[in-house]
DNA sequence: CCACGATCCTGCTAGC
DNA sequence: TGCTAGCAGGATCGTG
């Protein structure tokens, strides 16, 4: 499940192989329901000629934005991914839209569950007003443990279901949300105004480098995660809490517990993560 | 503001 | 062996 590392991962290897492309052509689109406010042939009016002037990344979206300030976001919810290939190379299965492009490659979305979407907006800001009403501040460059205090002051919810929602900080998914809070040793179920100054100032910091840790290593392949030369990350291999239940943290020993948080799965230590501060 | 449940999808796995 | 039922999971929307 591609999260902000995965994302930002993407974003980097695109963007020396797609700024000054041009686009050719736009097909492939066997799923409308993939394309909330577009369709093919607005796409093929649209982008046909235009040239990628950035490639860039907002929570857990990816922005090719283009000549005109016409900007293509992309969502890869759960099992999406975005593959730079050569025109020759065969079209891997459940391929939703081929975007051919004027250096002899094709990007293309991939997406077993059909879950991610792709966004065409006209203009910078109706970009941005999309963003803006989902987005909180994203959670590796712009969170700091100042501002997670604020935001946490007064909130009555989980920490767990918090730093899931998107509007309130954006780039954490489930995995990442684990790792950190198994790193900040703070309890998933915890009421999100009962963290300490030095509490926040933990959970800002494990956010920081449980996904920055997760770039430098390209990501995670827990499932379907891909970059875009369709190769899987290394930080499946790093993992403390997600996906460990059962097996012994690596801090204490105690085996790792999982619970469900906001209809998804939580997995923390029992011992380094109490429920009662 | 918050919690909960349903919804969308299909590959995978556990269980029979 | 082969089948099926159930699970996972990000975001959105409706209800309480």
């Amino acid at each position: 499940m591609p999260e902000l590392p995965e994302v930002e991962t993407t974003a980097r290897s695109l963007r020396p192989r797609l700024v000054g492309v041009g686009v050719l052509g736009i097909s492939g689109i066997d799923w409308p329901r993939m394309l909330p406010n577009t369709s093919e042939a607005d796409l093929q009016s649209t982008l046909c000629g235009k040239h990628v002037v950035s490639v860039d990344r907002r929570g857990k979206y990816l922005l090719l934005e283009f000549d005109d300030d016409t900007c293509l976001a992309v969502h890869r919810k759960m099992s999406g991914n975005l593959l730079l290939q050569e025109r020759t190379t065969p079209l891997a299965l459940h391929t939703h839209l081929v975007i051919d492009l004027d250096s002899g490659c094709q990007l293309r979305f991939v997406d077993a569950r059909k879950f991610g979407r792709v966004y065409l907006f006209h203009s910078r800001e109706e970009r941005d007003d999309f963003l803006a009403q989902r987005l909180g501040p994203d959670s590796l460059i712009e969170l700091h443990a100042a501002l997670l205090a604020s935001k946490l002051r007064g909130r009555k919810g989980r920490l767990k279901s918090l730093l899931l929602d998107q509007a309130f900080v954006a780039g954490v998914g489930n995995l990442y949300a684990d790792e950190a809070l198994w790193e900040a040793q703070l309890h998933p179920l915890r009421p999100a105004d009962s963290l300490s100054a030095e509490e926040i100032e933990r959970l800002a910091d494990a956010i920081r480098n449980v996904l920055t840790l997760g770039i430098e290593r390209r990501g995670t392949s827990f499932s379907t995660y891909l970059d875009s030369d369709g190769l899987p990350g290394e930080n499946q291999d790093y993992l403390n809490a997600y996906g460990r239940e059962g097996q012994p943290c690596p801090r204490c020993g105690t085996p790792i517990r999982r619970i469900t948080v906001a209809q998804r799965s939580s997995h923390f230590c029992p011992q380094c993560q109490p429920a009662i501060a």
